[in-house]
DNA sequence: TAAACTTATGCGATTATCCATATATACTGT
DNA sequence: ACAGTATATATGGATAATCGCATAAGTTTA
């Protein structure tokens, strides 16, 4: 992971904001981030599998849902880009936490709710 | 400056090398740049003026040289991603410090060699 | 003011990126 | 096996980013 492809990565709204949103909230699937981000889910996917190419996130299959986390072994460097980017841009989140609340029968992994 | 805006920024290589190595160097001019970089002036002039106008650098004209600099009033968030970036990435540059060294006449305002 | 030097910008052409639609693949339950 | 749901990918077209070149603009020195 050089700099150049994390920035690249970082450069597009659909994948910034997956990618703060997941950091955020340790996984999610691909329907719960189309529910957050507003975006039809071919878009989303795409776009998670660019970030999965890069190992910039990591999958896993449980049924049928495939739950995206940041991938612990980043490099420091761009774990804590994410991290002060994340930290000091709370409130670009918080329209997709209200999504995702407002979002009925979200898989049942999940037991912690939206802050 | 939001999160969405310094990613795209720092996505080119030319512009990436550049904010990286003025926040090595503290300051650097077009000519430095154009050398270190080992690319034509029209392309760093360009690429200066877009991070320029995003607030990204500062310049200031003196004789006939313009230097660039990063701008601290940045958010501590996209400082803190320039310098954890440029901390541990540090072999980016490395060519780049070299090509400045082997710079004749350089312009006289610096006191520092390169590293 | 003329020449040399540094920096900035306008322009057309190329390239890269992103999108929506359609469709394929994978899993679950009946 | 079939229907329903979730996810992935292929394709072609639109948009945006970048480039090299030519040239303009600003500064210094003669």
């Amino acid at each position: 992971m050089t700099p150049l492809t994390l920035f690249k990565l970082l450069a597009d709204e659909t994948r910034l904001l997956s990618v703060l949103l997941i950091a955020e909230q340790q996984e999610l699937c691909v329907c719960e981030l189309s529910c957050a981000l507003q975006q039809i889910q071919p878009k989303i996917s795409r776009h998670l599998a660019m970030l999965r190419k890069a190992s910039l996130l990591l999958d896993r299959r449980q049924g049928q849902w495939v739950y995206y986390r940041i991938n612990p072994a980043l490099p420091d460097w761009a774990k804590s880009c994410i991290q002060q980017t994340l930290a000091q841009n709370s409130a670009l989140l918080s329209p997709l936490q209200q999504n995702l609340c407002a979002m009925g029968e979200r898989p049942q992994r999940l037991s912690a709710c939206c802050a």
